[in-house]
DNA sequence: GGCGAAACGTTAACCGGCTAACGATCGACT
DNA sequence: AGTCGATCGTTAGCCGGTTAACGTTTCGCC
């Protein structure tokens, strides 16, 4: 019995396995670099801003954001404009991930598609998006259309 | 960017989204049927043998095994030969969900993939196939070899 | 200018999963 | 027969994610 939803059941365990040993290299979890990747690419963000662009709820990143800022990859700080909202900034230490944070995940991007020819990589790819679509679509537009 | 890390992790998550959606629907959270089928399929097994068979660690079965037992989905019950194993019963109600679990995740697999063709979906399979063949290698032999 | 609605972050309580430490039982071997 | 090691379940503590309820702060509108 491989039906698909298993197949890909197992090979999302597997793989988020991978990407967790991969960050551990790092002193990071799992999630925690995609949050990082908001900042490097603009600093500053406020949780909502940056729970909208990761695809995950405030929540998620409020407790993110307390473990990180503990671990002193970054700073919570008020707005002073807007009172009620809240911005994250990286630290040095945050800021000094990037470079070896991105490599990692490139090398392990090229390591998991290595086998894959150039066209079963790109039915692969086009195959996972209908799928893609199809989920979201029976999820009862309940979710961002993205 | 589209990398294939990308594009699965979105997959995966409204997959789950999904599969949660229709499991809600019978009273189960997601993971509680995997358990069930695997009593469905043997009754009385220990909390070790569903644990290896679902690829999940014990502690997590034990406590989701905790969380069915009070919910009248199963029940906990010593073996009286070998004092040390604990064997898990379905109830009635366990016993119930079978069919409508098991309509539930056909219908969601079939619905899942009915934008694909037959041949999309053979290379898909294969390439994802592949896929975890290369992760789970690359999570250096500590992994279960199925 | 004041009042009520909207926007925002936070907290609490769940769920699934993991590792590490613990306790009890069984079995093999001396 | 007694001990010591292997086997098994449980517990505790952590992580990521979710929804629901709450308290502030802004902002629009009368």
């Amino acid at each position: 019995m491989t039906e698909f939803l298993d197949l890909h059941g197992k090979t999302s365990k597997v793989l988020r396995a991978a990407a967790e040993l991969g960050m551990q290299r790092h002193g990071l979890h799992l999630g925690q670099n995609h949050l990082l990747a908001v900042l490097w690419e603009e600093d500053g963000r406020t949780p909502g801003e940056i729970a909208a662009t990761v695809n995950v709820t405030t929540p998620a990143v409020v407790k993110m954001a307390g473990r990180m800022v503990e671990a002193g990859l970054i700073t919570r700080r008020r707005d002073d404009r807007d009172n009620r909202l809240v911005r994250l900034w990286l630290t040095d230490a945050g800021r000094a991930l990037r470079e070896p944070v991105e490599t990692e995940r490139r090398v392990l991007e090229q390591k998991v598609t290595e086998n894959l020819t150039g066209p079963e990589r790109d039915h692969l790819m086009s195959a996972l998006a209908k799928v893609y679509q199809s989920a979201s679509a029976l999820l009862g537009g309940a979710m961002p259309a993205d």
